[in-house]
DNA sequence: TGTACATCAGTGAACGCGCGTTCACTGATGTAC
DNA sequence: TGTACATCAGTGAACGCGCGTTCACTGATGTAC
């Protein structure tokens, strides 16, 4: 409880400033960062990054977790913005929010979202943050549940889906019908589906148009899930 | 028309296994593919590696180039197998031709729709064999023009977008209305991010009965289209 | 059919670079008495 | 309040590595006469 000391403060501090830098850095390197330029950004000498990291894996696992909760963050924000009984435009407020996020810090979506880092593996801790989005998704369609319209269901459900469904909602302690969270999933597909082409440049030269693109679609899925507009 | 000399057979023989082993070392290397790693691989010396290729960025366009291309054809192929007028069937062939090979071809695959290689920018001739995939659902559209259910729009589509299908459609010479075409947009999109979520492991610990999981929703899509059952 | 010359594939050394990480060091900040 | 010692942040040299690319070379294959 006692302040920190001013060495505490300053180490909290350039452990900020060094993973600031990293985030500038992975623009440039993409996701084999190089410790040796984000010390050359900073103005200082490589080996000292090692006072702050064990290693460059460990420097690129905290960035990554770090960005895993920004994005979790951002969208809950957004959603904590919109009434609770606004149930379509909290969806849509996550959506816009994960865009946002994206557009912002491309780098670091791309290293959450592309492809996996060849010669790196994600420790099991990323596997929690990275549900954030999904889950919140999740709660806005558990939330309406009175207010849902039926799903049409030309083909039923397949078993073993349904079965895997059925541990995710009880993992939740949810009480979601599997065919909503079906829903559920497919949007979260279409919005990071989209999402990955618009950032990684896939859009260029056909749609143009793309928050109302973007918009379109994401009540497109809402419209989906059943949420009342 | 006559026949190649034995030096120009060599050649090709040759240039194709070079590209055989790049594509190998995209497992191992990622976008960051090391020529010496691939005449290393090859029981070559790397400069020899020049004779070929004038330097790697030229070999990775060549390699993104012919994945786009495998990956046309693959669809293509899966297509071409169904009888024309079984529309739906057809779309999910092409649905499960670009998972099938995006399964077995796990790296070429981050390559084409993976976070962009920094430092690398793709050449403009990537950008037609790129749109095969989409060419090929909304194809299976039209033909089935006079089978496809109508779409119920509960809103209707923004001017703009339509504005940019518009252009679309007139380029291939199409017929297609703008709302069917969005919705072979949203097929293509709920495709790659469907399978990008699969290849890239952001479905692991959740779904895991995969094929069934992608199956179910391919055909949800072409029930989003019109596509008749 | 045989010879002389041109073409070309692959070699191996070299250049210049950047990388992650270790290590003994220095000087400043913090702590105990 | 002042001194003695411990802690720690940042330095700079070094290790060992891999990389893309150039270049003069050699030996084999192809071509012209």
């Amino acid at each position: 409880m006692s302040a920190p000391s001013l060495r505490a403060r300053v180490r909290a501090e350039m452990t900020e400033e060094i993973k600031a830098s990293a985030r500038r850095r992975l623009a440039v390197d993409g996701a084999n960062l190089s410790l040796r330029g984000v010390a050359r950004d900073m103005g200082i000498v490589a080996s000292a990054l090692y006072r702050y990291f064990p290693s460059r894996d460990d420097l690129l696992t905290v960035l990554i977790m770090e960005a895993y909760q920004a994005l979790g963050d951002a969208a809950a924000a957004a959603e904590a913005q919109i009434p609770a009984h606004e149930s379509r435009r909290r969806w849509l407020a996550v959506c816009s929010a994960v865009r946002a996020w994206a557009a912002a810090h491309p780098a670091e979506y791309g290293l959450l979202y592309g492809s996996p880092v060849p010669g790196y593996d994600a420790p099991k801790d990323t596997v929690t943050p990275a549900a954030a989005v999904v889950l919140l998704l999740a709660q806005i369609a558990e939330a309406a549940a009175d207010t849902l319209a039926p799903i049409p269901a030309p083909t039923p459900l397949p078993a073993p889906v349904r079965a895997d469904f059925r541990i995710l909602i009880e993992q939740q302690a949810s009480e979601l019908p599997e065919e909503v969270l079906d829903r559920v999933f497919v949007g979260w597909t279409q919005l990071f589906g989209l999402v990955n082409f618009e950032i990684f440049g896939r859009l260029d030269g056909t749609i143009e148009a793309r928050t109302e693109y973007f918009d379109y679609h994401m009540n497109l899925m809402a419209d989906l899930v059943g949420l009342p507009s």
